[in-house]
DNA sequence: CTGTGAAGGACCC
DNA sequence: CCCCAGGGTCCTTCATCA
């Protein structure tokens, strides 16, 4: 492989390649304050606003509420970790960072061998999505600025809008405030998914097994696509160099080609008709027009950022060096794969009516970047060659990677680090401050290195509800919000078939402040009674710790789901490859499409029988009450319990301590309730007397009443890299502060 | 030392 | 005057345990 060698001479090394100077402190910004709180300009469209103008507007309409209050709070917690991080910056030694820089080097060469040219990725964006839908279907909104959601929250914006500032995830009456004019529309979500789905039906055409990304976006992976294309070309038509795509599809014997039309005839059919009846005609035509060589060499010549074409004989001799000359795709199919984007977001705008924008690149990284560089109504390639990728990574301001969002980069930024070259240059540093996940996502960044993997399809992990409402503290309105999530979420629960063993109850104060509590079943659970007991329970004992609680959000999850490669009752040992992403392993064939049909009870009966029993009647009385009551009346668990060495010990005056030793208890007594109750038909079987016996060693752990500490995070853990990178500069790493950084995880991006 | 839960966050659409 | 969503995923820290 001759990836391994050139690795470690970096393309990177441009000036201040070693600016890796131990004390970069001169690039340490003492960033705005308000940056979480001012406009968001990384969006398409939002090039060239006035900010600081735009910022005062949005500061002086949040000014002083609670969410104000509480960003700032948090900004000043992402201040404070980013100081302690410089701290201990200082406190490298050059040495040290020496050393790291060379264990990185070493790092690279590793992640140097996954790269892999051998994917032509497709990002699929629809411009402004839920936007363009409400324009199309109203002209008198084509020439105005508008925006699609409510008074509260912004789900998008169109492109007018934007120019005012206006995008999505503002709050509405802020972004009138930006711009009086703003006409707001309701969202119709079924009419998006409806023209999702007609997206989606078009790209199946050439990836059947594409995965989506919400409802406006996609990734596919079309190299078979395109293999086919140029196989079918080169039987077919040997001569004909420009004209392939036109000769595969107006060949019939073509596979592709006949798939091709087929799609056609069958869009003809159900779409276009409806839309406008006359444009099927077009359709043929259209498609034939993009294949013209002329449109297309300077449609793409004019979209694409770079003036470099793929026939640089530069990169050809660049990726002799990389790939098996065997395994490397033409170059000629990555000029295919942008005739093929190109119709792609031809008939999407055909039968739709909307503009897709693409990025076409060899993983879904690259992809996805890639997409948002001509958008609206534009497509990008990033050509399959190290040395091209690496110069577009360079200059590629690090916040347009998925993944980094405004307190990574605000993170980074203070480290010096703005583009993919500045991480590169400061890998040492990285090494040493980050955690090993985090620092691996960020050299395959600066790499360029991403995932290719599209055809794994997507598993749930976790299935949510909740809702935001006017202050609300009245214990009966408390619970009866819980109650009625508990339903709402046992009704989509029951709908997927889903059953899972941990209950989260989330909480939002009036304050914004945000508390999640869980709870977790000896056995998957799904009937609205284990649900809401779980839930009722958790909010009792909040409601008990804290008597003035407030809430505008309250929200029931249900997690460690059953059947979820996650779940350790079914695992199937992805032993080998520990380093691997799961998502290569992944085999489809783990659905069990349960055996609970017959389960099924009226949800209406279940909630009347269980809504107001003694049970809950009983909860809301005293925590401590319902505490006893489960002890007795599950005699059969006296034994465990009285074996717990904290109901059984002098609980210290401290009131933590006695939440702990409270919160305890409840968990306990609540599974034992559940898994006796005799109303609770519908789970007996995994929660009847199976759970007696787990019961005996259940994994119920406390909730930590005492929470998060954020201050403590001074600290230098010594969180050992454990991957297997370090094979020859030798320094395993034990003295690493891990900064923790949220970032993407490398699942979804990277192999 | 590993695995698991719980709680808090960052991020994405 | 109206006053910041909802559904998910993944990472990290801590505690506790087997």
């Amino acid at each position: 492989m001759a990836a391994a060698k050139p690795s470690n001479q970096m393309d990177f090394t441009s000036p201040g390649s070693n600016a890796e100077s131990p004390g970069p402190m001169e690039q340490l910004q003492s960033s705005p304050p308000l940056s979480r709180i001012g406009l968001n300009t990384n969006k398409a469209g939002m090039e060239g606003l006035d900010k600081t103008k735009i910022d005062q507007i949005i500061i002086q309409a949040s000014k002083g509420s609670k969410y104000y209050e509480n960003e700032l709070q948090k900004e000043r917690k992402v201040k404070e970790k980013i100081d302690t991080m410089l701290k201990e910056l200082k406190q490298l030694s050059p040495s040290a960072i020496e050393t790291s820089v060379a264990a990185s080097d070493n790092d690279i060469a590793t992640i140097e061998l996954r790269r892999d040219l051998n994917h032509i990725i497709v990002h699929v964006d629809m411009d402004a999505f839920y936007a363009a839908v409400e324009m199309r279907d109203d002209p008198s909104l084509l020439n105005v600025p508008m925006a699609v959601g409510g008074q509260s929250m912004l789900s998008t914006s169109n492109y007018l809008a934007r120019r005012y500032g206006v995008r999505a995830a503002m709050p509405g009456f802020i972004a009138k405030k930006l711009c009086p004019q703003l006409v707001i529309v309701k969202s119709h979500f079924s009419k998006y998914q409806e023209v999702s789905q007609t997206v989606r039906e078009i790209l199946s055409n050439y990836d059947p097994l594409f995965s989506s990304v919400g409802l406006d976006e996609a990734y596919l992976d079309i190299t078979e696509y395109v293999t086919e294309l140029m196989r079918g070309k080169e039987e077919q038509v040997p001569v004909e160099e420009e004209n392939r795509v036109t000769q595969s599809f107006g060949d019939s014997s073509v596979e592709n080609a006949e798939s091709l039309k087929h799609s056609l005839v069958h869009q003809t059919d159900t779409k276009l008709i409806q839309i406008d009846p006359e444009s099927s005609q077009e359709t043929d035509a259209k498609l034939l027009q993009i294949d013209d060589p002329e449109s297309y060499s300077t449609d793409m010549k004019s979209q694409h950022g770079s003036n470099e074409s793929l026939n640089d004989t530069d990169s050809h001799q660049i990726d002799d060096l990389i790939c098996d000359s065997d395994q490397c795709l033409p170059n000629s199919y990555w000029e295919c794969a942008e005739k093929v984007v190109s119709e792609i977001r031809e008939r999407i705008h055909l039968t739709t009516q909307l503009t897709a924008s693409a990025g076409i690149a060899s993983n879904k990284m690259l992809a996805k970047i890639a997409s948002d560089m001509n958008k609206p109504n534009g497509q990008y390639m990033i050509p399959p060659s190290r040395e091209k990728i690496l110069e577009f990574i360079r200059k590629l301001p690090i916040r347009k990677v998925s993944g980094i969002g405004k307190v990574t980069e605000k993170m980074l930024n203070a480290l010096g680090i703005v583009t993919g070259a500045d991480i590169y240059d400061k890998r040492g540093l990285l090494r040493l401050m980050f955690s090993k996940c985090s620092y691996d996502y960020f050299m395959n960044i600066c790499l360029g290195i991403g995932s290719c993997t599209v055809h794994s399809e997507w598993e749930r992990k976790s299935i949510s509800t909740e809702r935001t409402f006017p202050d609300i503290w009245k214990p009966s309105e408390l619970f009866q919000k819980c109650h009625k999530l508990c339903y709402s979420l046992t009704e989509e629960v029951e709908e997927s078939n889903i059953k899972g063993k941990t209950v989260t109850l989330k909480l939002k104060t009036s304050a914004f402040e945000v508390k999640q509590r869980s709870m977790t079943f000896p056995n998957p659970i799904s009937s609205f009674a284990d649900i809401h007991k779980a839930a009722r329970i958790l909010l009792e004992t909040e409601m008990k710790n804290n008597s003035q609680l407030k809430l505008r959000l309250m929200g029931v999850r249900l997690s460690s789901l059953e059947g979820t490669s996650k779940s350790p009752s079914k695992k199937r040992s992805t032993s080998a490859a520990a380093t691997v992403s799961l998502d290569r392993f992944f085999s489809p064939e783990e659905k069990e499409s349960s055996t609970m049909e017959s389960k099924r009870v009226k949800m209406s009966e279940e909630v009347q029988r269980n809504s107001e029993d003694g049970f809950e009647t009983k909860m809301s009385e005293e925590v401590e009450g319902s505490l006893e009551d489960g002890f007795e009346t599950s005699s059969i668990e006296m034994k465990t319990c009285l074996k717990c060495p904290i109901c059984n010990k002098d609980v210290p005056g401290d009131n933590a301590a006695l939440n702990l030793h409270v919160d305890e208890c409840l968990n306990q007594s609540a599974i034992e309730e559940m898994s006796i109750d005799p109303v609770d038909v519908s789970s007996c079987s995994s929660t009847g007397n199976k759970s007696f016996e787990l019961l005996q060693q259940p994994s119920i752990s406390k909730t930590t009443s005492k929470l998060a500490t954020p201050l403590s995070r001074s600290t230098i853990k010594k969180s050992q890299r454990t991957g297997k990178q370090n094979s020859k500069g030798g320094s395993t790493r034990k003295g690493k502060a891990a900064v923790s950084t949220p970032v993407k995880s490398l699942k979804s991006f990277f192999v």
